[in-house]
RNA sequence: GUGGGUGUAGCUCAGUUGGUCAGAGUGCCUGGUUGUGGCCCAGGAGGUCGAGGGUUCAAGUCCCUUCACUCACCCCA
């Protein structure tokens, strides 16, 4: 039979690898926690609609990447390719604004966007995404941002750069966009095929071009900066007075721009060295204007979402603090003290005690190799004789070392491991 | 969607101009030690050389097709 394999760009994750998801997931909560943001768990699959009207029609994302079915009722449904407008969907739908219209949520799970995979970008990954509703102060963008950069160590990762920039809002972004269009289409002969191309589709990413001649241009260009209004420049420059005050290093990047329409004022990227190409970590930024575009109540909002796969994948294997091994192995010669082993290993267990032993009835020697495979901490060695006598030997497995213990007393078994 | 690289044992990979080229290391099993792991030594199992076609007396090696993986562009987390 022909061997039937996971589709492309999708992967498992196996069991070697779980416990460093776990164990980040774990950390993030706890952050989460301390700052009071809630979990909402929102479905994989939507209406169409949903991410065409809250991404925007022209993106890339929205133009090739989605996974979208037409369903057997004869609607358009969409494996999510983000999170946000789910969120704002479920906040808007349930009426959480209603109750309070101030919300700090962060949900988990995976999303699918069609694009060829590399390192660092799958067809299915996964995402932690963060959004605070209801709150225009720029404190909250500086909020945010601390509480990322928080966490983001807390999981072993340094070594990033935050990077923000204001994108503007939707009196001052149009103005901009029209000048910085006038400005490229007079030098459009110099430009790279693909920033002729974005000249019509999105001009703004021509700043993050790697291009040399487009690079020179692009240096030249008006910066957004020059041109957002009042309001917006006031509250730029507050987030970063507030990103100051809290201790967080940033530097601004004018040319950098967000894929996803919906970004106003306030935008910004984590990145790092070691992810090759696809160096983005974190991307984020405020979207004031999309609780109404999706029909609810003029409500702001700011967020962010974190590749938890290639958070993943810049823990360093030799991050200990990852492993889980077990506290004991139980190896047990002759069916008497085998079937003894098999009742104690569970009284263990449901003490608390990871416990693992072994069925096979082979000799001493291959328990004793299956114990270290297993990498566990100790050995419990219950033979024929320690059945008779009721005293096993308790050998540590790092120096060798072995004491007595009396195998008919469970607890004193469980006070020895739990001290050492 | 476009371009480059790679497919040989469970894993990581050698394999020269076509001619003992079916290999190493590691992992696994057994033994050296009849009840003591790791280190060492010996032995063993394990492969339609990604798939299909072609050239040739002869193909892992050359040609064509195809699939998969991978990196980069694009884009993004």
């Amino acid at each position: 039979m022909a061997k039937i394999t996971s589709v492309r760009g999708f992967r498992d994750i196996l069991p070697d690898e779980t416990p460093k998801w776990q164990g980040v997931e774990e950390k993030i909560r706890k952050t989460f926690s301390k700052f009071g943001v809630r979990e909402i768990r929102i479905p994989v699959l939507e209406k169409t609609e949903l991410f065409k009207r809250g991404i925007g029609e022209a993106t890339d994302i929205v133009e090739k990447e989605m996974y979208t079915f037409l369903d057997r009722g004869n609607e358009y449904l969409t494996m999510r390719p983000e999170a946000t407008a789910s969120v704002i969907r479920a906040y808007i739908e349930h009426h959480i604004y209603e109750k309070d219209p101030v919300a700090k949520l962060f949900t988990i799970g995976p999303m699918f966007r069609r694009e060829r995979p590399q390192k660092g970008r799958f067809r299915q990954f996964h995402q932690i995404n963060v959004e605070f509703l209801g709150q225009e102060d720029p404190r909250i963008d500086a909020e945010l941002m601390f509480m990322l950069m928080c966490l983001l160590r807390e999981a072993g990762i340094d070594n990033l750069k935050l990077e923000i920039n204001s994108l503007g809002c939707d009196t001052c972004r149009p103005a901009f966009r029209e000048k910085i269009i006038n400005f490229l289409k007079d030098r459009e002969q110099d430009l790279c095929d693909d920033c002729r191309r974005r000249l019509l589709t999105n001009p703004l990413r021509i700043f993050d071009c790697k291009n040399e001649s487009c690079r020179e241009i692009i240096a030249e260009a008006p910066v957004v900066m020059d041109f957002i209004c009042g309001q917006c420049s006031e509250h730029f420059g507050k987030v970063q007075e507030y990103l100051e005050l809290l201790r967080i290093p940033f530097t601004v990047n004018t040319k950098m721009v967000r894929g996803l329409d919906y970004y106003t004022r306030t935008a910004f990227e984590v990145t790092t060295q070691s992810l090759g190409a696809q160096n983005a970590v974190t991307g984020g930024g405020r979207y004031d204007g999309l609780v109404q575009m999706l029909g609810g109540p003029d409500i702001s909002g700011i967020g962010f979402a974190i590749g938890f796969d290639r958070l993943i994948s810049m823990i360093p294997d030799e991050d200990t603090s990852y492993i889980d091994r077990p506290d004991i192995f139980i190896a047990a010669l002759g069916d008497k003290a085998q079937c003894f082993a098999f009742s104690l290993c569970n009284t263990l267990r449901m003490a608390g005690v990871r416990t693992e032993m072994d069925f096979s009835n082979r000799g001493l020697k291959s328990q004793m190799k299956r114990s270290n495979k297993l990498d566990c901490l100790r050995t419990l060695i219950i033979g024929e004789k320690e059945m008779e006598e009721g005293i096993a030997q308790l050998r540590n497995m790092s120096d060798g070392t072995q004491e007595p213990v009396d195998i008919n007393d469970a607890e004193g078994i469980i006070k020895r491991i739990q001290l050492s």
